[in-house]
DNA sequence: TTTTCAAAGTGTAAATTTTACACTAAGTTT
DNA sequence: AAACTTAGTGTAAAATTTACACTTTGAAAA
């Protein structure tokens, strides 16, 4: 299946996009099997990024965006830049040389790829129930196996980067719902930072930023006393950004 | 004139390099003037960073170190990526135009360039006396004035970059000789930090680190005290970097 | 040779931040 | 009513950070 892509599609630039979710434990990557998605006629369980060509008239971000639209019926998700990914040898695999031939107008083509990560809430991604939903899976970040083309590569510097950020922007909101309770806030630090993080100490310098403001609400359903839910103030935090803020 | 490049110079990706220079009290930057450095046959005072197309058969940290190795004859520059600047945009200024008509094969092109920051020691760098020195000139980070294409948004980028590294890897060595004092070390990180440094506290900070060796030598030539001479031990840093250190 | 100048080099006490750690409270299920 | 599960809370010790000023040393000038 050769590619119907629109004529101005850049044959040398693509973006890879690695979406990460937050189950409540665990963080989760988004993966696609690639030969179901381009419908090929060939078995091949590969799987890969998201991500796809530019187009000549948009800009890399726009690029990133439209992946991650096309994928989840999702606008405006966090999405955030890692850098770029260019070895010319980041796409011969023998399988990858396959998938190529089968769906790029010039597979041999030097493609360099620009990496963005991006963060959802997991609820909000509600899994389509047409065939379209059939070729993507989450995966726990570490349990992703061998990917297609360099796209290992890419998740190790997105969890770089993603640690990186997480106590200097307010990110870890981004997957969380607006309501969450200080435990959820907690599990998914522990986790992206991969533990050790001491909960009460965690819980006092989160309240003490003073970019969480309590709600009235508390947790439903669960089998013991309901946690009060915090929401994140952005205003806050543009506030204390101004004044020397640290976060950690 | 219309550059006589390898055919597989690839018209999409070119890279371009912040090259960091510290004179003992200023952080510098190198840059070009593009109409001298193409023997243009006209008047353009345009000032940009040092960069290029890359070639199709060659990584992007190569291309970048090709770069800097045509302009300043140094290899094994320390260089480090800052991401992929893509705005559909980047290439549109009046001035730009006229220029990728001068010197490009195919003047239309969507090019997305990846940045670069490199650092040297300017003593290193020793300014070629034949012609190819005088389209080169240094300029203070923060008045470089307006540069062309996109290339203010790279800086500050590279430099956002470069202060976010300088308290976790030991980059600001590359800028300094191989033994220095330590009030060079002292001008370097509060110059770069912009300012506020406590002179003692940073002394005994840096020493505690371990990874800072004295030796026999002191300055020379200074009309007062000579400072001792310290130099940069790398094993101590993987060291220390192995078992959770903390630079600041 | 004495004085002057400029930067080198040094220590401490107070304030702040970080760390380690365990029991009571509240709501649900049995 | 008892048992279970997670929510929610405080403190003291240790470590780190901060603020701050005088003495030393060598060269240059007088």
């Amino acid at each position: 299946m050769i590619e119907n892509k629109p004529i101005n599609s850049n044959p040398n630039v693509s973006v890879d996009c690695v979406v990460f979710g937050f189950d409540g434990s665990d963080l989760k990557v988004l993966l696609v099997e690639r030969y179901r998605r381009d419908n090929l006629d060939f078995q091949d369980d590969t799987l890969v990024l998201p991500g796809d060509l530019i187009n000549n008239n948009e800009d890399l971000n726009e690029a990133a965006s439209r992946v991650l639209y096309d994928l989840t019926g999702l606008k405006k998700i966090f999405l955030q830049q890692i850098g770029a990914f260019g070895s010319p040898k980041r796409l011969t695999k023998p399988k990858d040389i396959v998938w190529l031939e089968a769906v790029r107008m010039n597979p041999e083509a030097r493609v360099i790829t620009i990496g963005y990560y991006a963060l959802i809430n997991i609820k909000n991604y509600k899994v389509r129930p047409s065939s379209f939903a059939k070729h993507v899976v989450w995966r726990g970040y570490d349990e992703v196996g061998e990917l297609g083309f360099d796209h290992n590569e890419i998740i190790v510097k997105a969890i770089h980067n993603l640690r990186d950020q997480l106590y200097r922007e307010p990110i870890g909101f981004e997957l969380l719902p607006n309501h969450f309770s200080l435990h959820q806030l907690y599990s998914l630090y522990n986790e992206i930072m991969g533990g050790g993080i001491d909960r009460r100490n965690f819980r006092r310098r989160m309240l003490k930023t003073g970019f969480l403001k309590e709600t009235e609400e508390y947790q439903e359903g669960v089998p013991h006393k309901p946690a009060r839910l915090y929401t994140f103030i952005p205003e806050e935090f543009e506030n204390a950004s101004k004044n020397n803020f640290k976060f950690y």
